[in-house]
DNA sequence: TTCAGTGCAAAAGATTTGCAACCCG
DNA sequence: CGGGTTGCAAATCTTTTGCACTGAA
């Protein structure tokens, strides 16, 4: 998949850049949906002088590249999904952390949607917010 | 609704004042999902010594009171509607402008991530990106 | 060699917080 | 009258931007 981002890089006139490629990796490795300051302190043993900055315009690449899905699940920071297929998400009210929803059908749903909207729609996201199994775990020792 | 306000700001010890009747009342006549700035704005004629902090602090306790609902569109800021019904959003790609997607029934997607998930699920938010049509009327004058 | 990219620092926005004066109950 | 509320200003936090230096091609 290096290989992959490398090309599209290239073919739309961005250079390679090893920062490039471990912020892009770091998002394909991981299921934890980061915001950018996450994926900076991931990268910081390893690249120590890269910035915030960097993270936020390589992102921004990313993004037009298509390659990565902005997430907006009521923090105050973004995050990122390097999976860019149409699946909805679910974020525990309380430790924060964010899953995916795979294998749910939406198809029936935005169909009524598209059929009853005079918009014309381009994209879509599910939010779910709930309580995960191990806060439930935790919650029901603490009682 | 006004009567409705008050009671429920007394009976949970905040106490009632212009500005807060002032704000709610601009949320629930509005269709338009308005961010904590557009609210202020609205209001500077009729509240000229009003802070956005009162903005602010005053859509927390809506919150709390479960009278409005925040929305996530995607943008840099929070929007917020007094219709607290569960119902989709979705945001001109164009424009801007929010709108309420009602009369679609998304049960049995909700049901499905329901009997999937691991979660307690507490709520929900589904956002859709399109244009809308005044923005597509504007594209097609313009070509 | 050359120009896009990096990293730093400063800027820009949105939201929160501290605090003295104010006003609802 | 008293404590919650307001409004201002300053603080905080995320994200963006400007710019000199660096490094990919």
């Amino acid at each position: 998949m290096d290989i992959c981002v490398t090309s599209l890089l290239r073919d739309k006139g961005f250079k390679v850049t090893p920062q490039r490629l471990a912020i892009y990796n770091a998002l394909v490795a991981t299921k934890a949906h980061p915001s950018a300051e996450m994926i900076y302190n991931e990268l910081q043993p390893v690249y120590p002088t890269m910035s915030l900055a960097t993270v936020y315009k390589t992102i921004e690449i990313l993004k037009t590249l298509k390659l990565v899905q902005v997430l907006n699940v009521g923090e105050d920071s973004f995050r990122y999904d390097a999976d860019t297929t149409n699946h909805p998400h679910i974020r525990c009210m309380c430790c924060g952390r964010v899953d995916d929803l795979h294998g749910v059908d939406s198809t029936e749903f935005t169909d009524q949607v598209a059929a009853t909207t005079k918009y014309t729609i381009q994209g879509q996201q599910f939010y779910f917010y709930g309580v995960c199994p191990k806060c439930q775990a935790a919650a029901s020792a603490a009682s």
